[in-house]
RNA sequence: GCGGGUGUAGCUCAGUUGGUUAGAGCGCCAGUUUGUGGUACUGGAUGUCGUCGGUUCAAAUCCGAUCACUCGCCCCA
């Protein structure tokens, strides 16, 4: 039997996941805030979920689906990003005379893809998604509320807002043909990937890092000039709707998502501590995608992060609460221990019990586990009926009776907590 | 999918031009201290040297393959 991790999957301890639980925790609280509710949705769907809304000649439709064939012969696969599956359950749970709605939701994703720090096979994202606002102001919020949580997170100094416009289905028709045309002066210089990006997703080009076809690109045709009324005037209000809230951001224009569904607000939180895995945040509008899956005309606008790039970000916090230690010197004393730790256990304390072994391994095992107080529960004390309760701390013990230490540890933690 | 680097104890890493029984620090366990912890001192345990194969009298060391991690490309969260 093989003991080995499958590739880009990885086993995640406690205090990695305490850490990713402070990370959920702050992101629905903060959302809830926003009018956002959980939304869960299934890891597996049928294929065409993601092929027909993501774009076939998309990188994650084309080489890193994690594809397969139930015993029913059914095409399935685990889901490498969160909003197509939404977008599917708002139509498949027939939501659209509740909108607008807003979905916050957290969970595993799946992409074939070669692992490195901050990307893996199986990673966790959070996200949002708001439908049924077509509005610049449902821009503006989404944004507001990423720009938000990272804040909170302690992040503001180490990301960074990148924000661009794809425009209207019509601006962007327009352009593309203009880039088109200019690309192909430069057939024999370009890029082999984008050559092949020229007939396929020509808009793509844009971010390409290849040194020459970024050369090429400087006196490309500029985007944002080939804007419509219409969607200038969206960008621009978003624009300054994101100055009203004093997020600061970047207008890059050559940002583009990998996605076929997206149109005007493109977006990404950056940061420049992961080397290659930048993004941290990353999402924007999706108008067509909700009709382009049979629902009706619906917008949206949404965003991922990723929680294992977040997590390498943020410092890890100790707990601040600590445990209380039963220490049992002495075995006739089960049954009142664990009665007493029943009852720490009813009034909020963590409770560990520490069995065997003389006092000091009893008390240093206690240290060890980052204990606040320990109880000594030995010979004497089942004699005597009092206990000591010892600060580990201070150092301070004192004797108390079975049945008023539980008010006794209460009262050293209002003491310490005013 | 492509290119570079790395893989030795739980962790961080040494290990000479191939040469006996593979090392250090931290951590762990025990003792000093049989009813009171963190410090100190003393002692101890722990390794398929990533895996498989090859060269050699002899391989952690050289060669090949493979796996994993890592950095860059690609892409993305």
């Amino acid at each position: 039997m093989s003991l080995k991790l499958v590739r880009g999957t990885r086993d995640i301890y406690e205090k990695e996941n305490d850490h990713f639980r402070k990370i959920i925790t702050l992101f629905k609280n903060v959302s809830e805030r926003y009018g956002y509710k959980e939304i869960s949705t299934p890891i597996i769907e049928y294929s065409e979920v993601f092929e027909k809304t993501l774009g076939e000649s998309s990188d994650v439709v084309s080489k890193e689906m994690y594809k397969f064939q139930d015993r029913s012969g059914n095409n399935l696969t685990l889901r490498p990003e969160g909003t197509a599956g939404i977008a599917r359950a708002f139509i498949s749970g027939k939501m659209k005379n509740q909108l607008p709605i807003r979905f916050l939701y957290y969970g595993p994703m799946f992409r074939y893809e070669r692992p490195q720090k901050g990307r893996f096979r199986q990673f966790n994202q959070i996200g949002i998604e708001l439908l049924g606002i077509s509005d610049y102001q449902a821009d503006v919020e989404v944004i507001a509320l990423g720009y938000h949580i990272l804040k909170d997170l302690g992040l503001n100094d180490k990301i960074s807002l990148l924000i661009n416009s794809l425009g209207d289905l019509e601006s962007r028709e327009k352009y593309k043909k203009e880039l088109i045309s200019y690309l192909n002066n430069y057939k024999n210089e370009l890029s082999d990937e984008s050559l092949i990006r020229l007939d396929k997703n020509p808009l793509r080009i844009l971010d390409s890092k290849n040194k020459n076809d970024i050369k090429i690109l400087e006196n490309a045709p500029n985007f944002l000039n080939y804007l419509n009324d219409n969607s200038k005037f969206f960008f621009d209000k978003t624009c300054k709707g994101l100055e009203n809230l004093d997020i600061p951001f970047t207008i890059e224009t050559n940002l583009v998502r990998g996605f076929d569904y997206y149109c005007h607000t493109a977006f990404e939180f950056v940061t420049n501590e992961l080397g290659a895995q930048n993004a941290i945040i990353a999402g924007g509008r999706y108008d067509g995608l909700i009709s382009s899956m049979g629902g009706d005309d619906t917008p949206g606008i949404g965003w991922a992060g990723g929680l294992e790039r977040l997590g390498l970000l943020i410092p890890e916090v100790d707990d601040l609460k600590r445990p209380v230690c039963l220490l049992s010197i002495n075995n006739s004393s089960d049954n009142l221990i664990s009665k007493l730790a029943y009852e720490l256990r009813n009034s909020g304390f963590i409770v560990s019990v520490i069995r065997g072994g003389n006092i000091s391994k009893s008390i240093n095992k206690s240290n060890k586990i980052n204990s606040k107080y320990v109880v000594i529960v030995g010979e004497e004390e089942l004699k005597s009926g009092l206990f000591p309760v010892k600060d580990l701390d201070s150092s301070k013990q004192n004797n108390i009776k079975l049945g008023e230490i539980c008010n006794f540890l209460k009262g050293l933690e209002n003491d310490r907590s005013k």
